[in-house]
DNA sequence: TAATATCCTACTAAACTAATAGGAATTATA
DNA sequence: TATAATTCCTATTAGTTTAGTAGGATATTA
């Protein structure tokens, strides 16, 4: 239940975008170094998050990425899922093959905390966090 | 964000207890069978429960295991801490270790997750599993 | 003393995570 | 038309974690 580096670093990399890519492209060379995560490494969670379409990208010099979407409509559960897949805590919530159906309780259970976190990451909306990103900044100048 | 086998068997085998061990001993033998669980490694499992005070035990023939706890009492947060320890999904919310404090928002972002995941798994206690378990059997009949 | 348990210490194969590496293709600009 | 800056693409790899296995010591009951 921790969660990977390519999410918080993802995650990162998204809310950078958000809070300086106001109509600009934004290179992975300028988030490695402003965010310190190694350039190589973010180059392949970019591609996760490009190729699910959160983010779209200009190649060659002056080039970069951006978002695919509005502020307010990307959450924190189109981040997670768009690098690690959609989130099921148990294999059967998803695929079919457990021949214990009769007996297990615990596949309801499950699947009832599975949702009120669902429902709880797409409840923060990337907008949000750049809001509160500006608020904290403001607070220490 | 996939249970282990260990929480989920860990799980599987307080219910059975819950349910079958009213003023007795149950065996990790018995567990094994009825849940289809390799003995040796429910045995690891078993032991986390019982090192973390969740399950007591008697040894030699005849023994096994029992709650330590009210099924009143014991909630999936209880089980799922005494097996992979207290969840955080990120580290800075438990050890100390980030020298980005200052731009950092997502801090806070991942304890609210954290703290609404918390808090659904502590409002899930064994007994309601168990009747639950009940009523699906008794639907069966 | 035999059978049935837990208890204890290790080992291991497979999968996953977190990178790293090298170069090809594309674009802006000097 | 070079050159620099960028994304794009394909691999490889070291380390960690997961899921399980193995063998025997110790305790208890009958």
């Amino acid at each position: 239940m921790k969660l990977s580096t390519k999410i918080r670093y993802g995650t990162r990399a998204l809310v950078y975008i958000a809070a300086f890519g106001k109509n600009r492209y934004v290179s992975i060379s300028e988030i490695s170094e402003k965010e310190n995560i190694s350039l190589k490494y973010l180059e392949n969670i970019m591609t996760l998050l490009k190729s699910s379409g959160l983010l779209r990208s200009m190649q060659g010099a002056g080039g970069g990425y951006y978002l695919a979407k509005s502020i307010d409509e990307l959450t924190l559960a189109d981040i997670m899922y768009s690098i690690s897949g959609p989130i099921f805590l148990v294999r059967c919530l998803s695929e079919y093959e457990c021949n214990r159906e009769m007996e297990c309780v615990l596949k309801d259970v499950w699947n009832d905390v599975n949702n009120v976190l669902d429902k709880k990451l797409r409840s923060i909306k990337l907008k949000n966090i750049v809001k509160k990103r500006k608020r904290k900044i403001k607070s220490f100048a």
